[in-house]
RNA sequence: GCCGUUGUAGCUCAGGGGUAGAGCAACGCUUUCGUAAAGCGUGGGUCGUAGGUUCAAAUCCUAUCAACGGCACCA
């Protein structure tokens, strides 16, 4: 290519094909999309400037690589619903007069918009502000950028009553341009403060989008202040992509967890217990199975095995800082004997001591280490616990399975010098590493959550904390999100995040390194030197809850786990009468090799049998009739497929047996 | 905890000021049948709970509880 010379007032614009393009200073998207083509002038809605979204219409002034976005790209689907946020935004203002607006981003798979008014919006409010958006879309405004002084901005909302604008403005630092996109004509145009970027005009919103709930959300984020009504939309770029994600979500909550375990047979809860479970021998299986499972993954990975009490006395939790930070949602119970009459315990004195149901499980696993006197030739220590926890949880906070008052945490402490730090957290992460994939799950975040506003503990200590976790992830070549304050009171925190059927996120995994509870429970070893020192203290679980993973498992397989977790992993269903005997014989032989098989000799047609258990998931049928009794064969029919096949039945059990063999 | 929605038989849902209805499931009888629902019959609910209005409430009102969707929280 011919080397352009550069002028003082031009810029040199590179495109996405590595050509270099001369162009005066100031140019636009729209400028360059018009010198190159009409028709990509005509498709093109957004330019990407050094790797930064901007408006088409903004001069650019200096050299810079840019890219062209067209609607159809995927990097347009953001600024759709972005503008899609807008147009609702002022369809609401249009139809509620008085409401004021606060803020409204694009989120995955769509949008949402704050309001502030009196009366909250409905759902069936939505069929009146799509048909004002759609009307608001086919306007065909152009989207212009403002810049204001930043008093005329703040006066201007003010004016209007929009408190919230008015407040978000004045927050902005003052570096910070105020930018104003306009979305109708004139002066009495709607208008909006907004960071951009968006598209020209709002018909390139388009008409795939959809309102689809309203809620209740805390302006800026924070429960104490005032709460204002949330409403969610999706958006595409066409009907198809529409249609096609709404389908998804239809199918998608099929698989919800408490859906399934019902029609399971898996497991239920009722108010008289809420947020603890009540699980069903069918559900049982699963979670001993579970259970298990790592049980012996932690075995061969150097862990003891410990329970310990569940009530214990609040000291060791005000000595912990739990007590301090969490006693609201603690269970705690007074450590007095009552007169228990008819309506409950009487006390003759005020009870002053307290007991408390433990909330997790790192304070008794300290009891253990300190019985005795540890050496550092004992380091690490890995205590481990299926530790049931109790936590009172807001009733807001309660969800199935995957957010309990009590739960089972595959939880483990472990106690190692400073200098064990990186090797047992790269343990730990290749543990859970391994565990994930066994259990069928490739697909998860890794976050690194840093000291948060309420901790404990000197900021040195957790300089050094950080520090240690942060590099252990680096050592590991995870790619991870720093997550800024979100670690525990005591320490940072790796946490492994697994999405359920719907695309919320749920923490299962963690690790969280920990050198204050050793401090403040006074936890000790002798160095080398002969010297009393503290140990290091890794908190981790790899499932987390085991009531989570099991729902998140549910929701991924849509109720078809793996054969070695299926409660029923094989039926004996019978054509005729006649072959009873047979079927019984071939039940015996399947529970003989491990396999958990049920019999099914009801008087009834082959049809209904398959199909019932079909809809009960059960992974595999073995049919027989007079041909298969005659022959020592089974008609084996697999969930999921429409055909059989026939093998003898010692191959038959031989192959099942196999399958279901645990992962480890 | 906050905002909104919902709460009728085991499940899915209809109804709606005059004293409860369907399908599936359950139970009984008939049918013994070759890969996703055989036929007939029977039983089952005081409509989340507690008050109130009314001659009369499941239906209207109030309170309350729970579930669901978000928000906040998540050691």
């Amino acid at each position: 290519m011919e080397a352009l010379k550069t002028k003082n007032n031009m810029v040199q614009i590179t495109l996405p094909d590595g050509a270099v393009r001369a162009y005066d200073s100031g140019v636009t998207g729209m400028d360059i999309a018009e010198s190159i083509s009409k028709s990509l002038a005509k498709a093109v809605i957004a330019i990407e400037i050094d790797g930064e979204l901007s408006d088409l219409s903004l001069p650019i002034e200096k050299d810079a690589s840019i890219s062209l976005i067209k609607r159809e790209d995927d990097k347009a689907l953001e600024m759709i619903r972005h503008d899609c946020a807008h147009v609702m935004a002022e369809a609401v203002q249009t139809l509620f007069p008085g409401t004021q607006v606060t803020i409204g981003p694009a989120i995955e798979n769509g949008f949402y918009y704050d309001f502030a008014r009196n009366e909250p919006f409905s759902t069936e409010d939505f069929d009146a502000i799509e048909k004002q958006m759609r009307k608001i879309v086919e306007r065909n405004s152009k989207f212009v950028r403002e810049v204001w002084p930043r008093e005329k901005a703040i006066q201007f909302f003010r004016d209007k009553g929009e408190m919230y604008k008015a407040e978000l403005i004045e927050d902005l630092p003052t570096s910070e341009d105020i930018k104003i996109y306009r979305q109708g004509e004139g002066d009495d145009g709607w208008l909006d403060l907004c960071r951009g970027p968006h598209m020209p005009t709002t018909k390139h919103v388009g008409t795939a989008f959809k309102l689809m709930k309203v809620a209740g959300a805390y302006w800026r984020g924070d429960s104490n202040n005032a709460m204002l009504t949330r409403i969610y939309g999706t958006a595409w770029r066409d009907q198809k992509e529409l249609d096609t994600y709404l389908t998804q979500l239809e199918e998608a909550e099929a698989r919800d967890h408490r859906k399934l375990g019902r029609e399971m047979g898996l497991f239920h809860i009722q108010e008289e217990a809420q947020g603890s479970v009540f699980w069903h021998p069918k559900g049982h299986i699963i979670f001993n199975q579970m259970e298990a499972y790592v049980r012996r993954r932690l075995q061969d990975d150097g862990y003891n095995e410990v329970r310990t009490p569940q009530l214990m006395h609040s000291k060791f939790w005000k000595a912990s800082g739990h007590w301090q930070k969490y006693r609201q949602d603690m269970f705690i119970v007074p450590d007095v004997v009552p007169n228990n009459n008819e309506e409950g315990p009487v006390y003759d004195q005020e009870p002053k001591e307290f007991m408390a149901l433990k909330p997790m499980n790192c304070p008794a696993h300290v009891q253990i280490f300190n019985q005795g006197t540890k050496s550092y030739r004992d380091l690490p220590i890995r205590l481990s616990e299926f530790g049931c926890c109790h936590r009172n949880e807001a009733h807001g906070a309660l969800h199935g399975l995957m957010r309990l008052r009590q739960f089972v945490q595959d939880d483990a402490h472990i106690f190692c010098t400073e200098d064990q730090i990186l090797s047992e957290s790269i343990k730990f992460f290749t543990l859970v590493q391994a565990m994930y994939k066994d259990l069928g799950f490739d697909d998860y975040k890794i976050t690194f959550e840093t000291r948060p506003e309420m901790r404990i503990g000197s900021d040195a200590l957790w300089d050094k904390a950080e520090t240690a976790l942060e590099n252990a992830l680096k050592e590991m070549k995870i790619p991870y999100q720093v997550c800024e304050g979100d670690g525990a009171f005591y320490g940072p925190k790796v946490g492994f995040i697994i999405r359920d059927a719907i695309g919320r996120e749920w923490g299962c995994g963690t690790l969280q390194l920990d050198f204050n509870l050793p401090e403040r429970l006074d936890a000790n070893y002798i160095a080398p030197d002969g010297s009393k020192q503290r140990p290091v203290m890794l908190h981790r679980a790899a499932l987390g809850a085991l009531e989570r993973f099991i729902g998140i498992m549910i929701e991924s397989y849509a109720g078809k786990l793996p054969l070695w977790l299926m409660p029923v992993q094989c039926v004996v269903a019978t054509i005729t009468g006649e072959v009873d005997d047979y079927a019984e014989e071939v039940c015996a032989q399947l529970k003989a090799a491990g396999i958990r098989a049920e019999l099914d000799i009801r008087n009834e047609k082959i049809n209904y049998k398959v199909r019932e258990h079909s809809l009960a998931k059960v992974p595999a049928l073995f049919v027989v009739g007079a041909r298969e009794a005659e022959e020592k064969t089974v008609a084996i029919r697999r969930l999921g497929s429409d055909g059989q096949s026939v093998e003898s039945l010692e191959k038959a059990i031989e192959s099942l047996a196999l399958e279901a063999k645990p992962p480890y």
